[in-house]
RNA sequence: GGAGAGAUGGCUGAGUGGUCUAAAGCACUGGUUUGCUAAACCGGCAUACCCCCAAAAGGGGUAUCGGGGGUUCGAAUCCCCCUCUCUCCGCCA
């Protein structure tokens, strides 16, 4: 949500933003709502005002005098004017809201204006030989052809159990997952977020906090008795901790991770993307988010994206920036970074974190705040957030990297004290 | 799941139809006094939105006593629904 300020003394601005970012939103007809809620306002306020100042008189006047009934009768009039005005102005102001809620965020001044992912640009490539996708793996095979995989990943078993998408990891599976979970959380920890565990089922109020609600409900899960929504993110309820709080200007940044399951419907994906575990309804994820003070949101991006891309490092993956364009920017985003991890054996890039900067966007909808000391004003904090990471394609990643010529797979230093072997596959 | 009690500002807590513009205390904060600390005294102390002002400063107004609806000229107060919290019982990792 932006500040309506805005809308009202720039709308060139904004203008500019949602053709930048290919959005159908009408900003005409959000600025004449937003006016006609607003002539309304001092309408029906200046009515309240009289209905006040009768009441104050009423209440010196000894009851059942004429001249009591007679303002009785007066204000009859003007509590009926009252009503109807609330009425309409309650109208107005949802239809003035429901049209802000389509305007999207403003990009940042350093993000490149193009219509489609290709206009994204290469912010950054590491472990690369010559800045090109490689190195090559000794089998160029896909993980989920590797002989093995279906003993540590169980699809049939999870499409009995639950459906396509949900599969099982089972012995070294799990216990990959696990390792990657801790170091991922214990990196985090050592960078300074600190440790959430979070519910996973979340309200309406918190889905449309940050952003989920009311577009992509039919992208989450729902509960039928309770009308919870599972998390797709731990963002979710990580940025709603601080919902309708005012923060000390002096506790920014506020900086916490979490490990979350997250479910996803994928709701019209299909094909080559979803094979394996290229795409799920549920996976790992640690999820780092942060709350910062305005001035510091776009050096707290940069921090985001070097805990982010560390992770790849200590990992050995080679993988590459992405500073994305303006049409390829999601709706909250002023900027953002997508770390894509190389898969050898499917030779394609797989997106395992995606690092934002929401600036005030989601905090003045959910209402996070802090107070500026100098001016005692209390402001929206900026919010910003980046996956940290997501697990089933970095496991994909090493799976794919790191197989051998003897078909087991490299265990990477880092991992070897959480997963307790160098090596594991092999027929 | 059953029965009961409750929800008022940062916190405690008064307030059962009309200056509630929400008492009082605590906390926080500015000042005065005072060797220091402390105390005492005086003052300040919410959030959102609208309007005036080019803007800031400042001023005017409206709303908010868990949420929504109702009764009434007028609701923190009366009625209904919902949510949440607490106590007891039952069940349970």
């Amino acid at each position: 949500m932006l500040d309506t300020r805005l809308l009202r003394e720039h709308p060139d601005r904004v203008r500019q933003a949602i053709a930048a970012k290919g959005s159908d939103c009408d900003l005409d007809a959000v600025i004449a709502a937003d006016a006609a809620w607003r002539a309304k306002v001092s309408e029906v306020e200046s009515q309240r005002a009289r209905q006040k100042a009768a009441n104050a008189e009423m209440a010196k006047l000894p009851k059942g005098t004429p001249e009591f009934l007679a303002k009785v009768q007066e204000m009859k009039a003007v509590s009926a004017q009252v009503k109807e005005g609330e009425i309409a102005l309650g109208e107005l102001e949802a239809s003035a809201r429901k049209l802000l809620l389509t305007v999207p965020n403003i990009p940042h001044e350093s993000v490149p204006v193009a219509p489609d992912p290709s206009g994204n640009v290469t912010a950054a490539t590491w472990g690369l030989p010559d800045g090109k996708p490689g190195p090559k793996a000794a089998h160029q095979i896909p993980h989920y052809e590797i002989p093995w995989f279906q003993q540590i990943v169980d699809f049939p078993r999870g499409v009995k159990v639950t459906g396509a998408g949900f599969p099982f990891y089972v012995g070294d599976g799990a216990r990959f997952v696990r390792a990657l979970l801790q170091f991922f959380l214990e990196e985090a920890n050592k960078a300074g977020y600190v440790e959430v565990a979070p519910p996973v089922f979340v309200n309406a109020a918190s889905a449309t906090a940050t952003g989920q609600l009311p577009d992509k409900e039919g992208q989450m899960y729902q509960t039928v008795e309770d009308s919870f929504y599972a998390v797709p993110t731990a963002e979710v309820p990580l940025t709603n901790f601080f919902r309708d709080e005012i923060l000390e200007a002096k506790s920014l940044p506020v900086c916490r991770c979490a490990y979350t399951p997250c479910f996803r419907r994928e709701a019209g994906s299909y094909g080559k993307d979803v094979r394996g575990l290229n795409r799920l309804h549920q996976f790992d994820k640690v999820e780092l988010v942060k709350w910062v003070h305005p001035s510091t949101s776009y050096d707290e991006l940069e921090k985001l994206r070097g805990d982010a891309e560390r992770l790849l490092q200590k990992l050995e993956l080679p993988y590459r920036v992405l500073l994305m364009c303006t049409g390829d920017l999601g709706f909250t985003q002023t900027k953002k970074y997508d770390l894509e991890v190389w898969a050898a054996g499917q030779q394609r890039w797989l997106e395992v974190s995606s690092c934002s900067n929401f600036e005030a966007f989601q905090a003045r909808r959910a209402q996070i705040r802090y107070r500026d000391p100098e001016t005692g004003k209390v402001e929206p904090v900026h919010t910003l957030n980046g996956s940290g990471l997501a697990i089933p394609r970095v496991l994909v990643a090493l799976l794919e990297n790191n197989l051998q010529p003897d078909g087991t797979v490299r265990v990477p230093a880092v991992l070897r004290p959480w997963f307790g072997k160098d090596s594991f596959g092999g027929v």
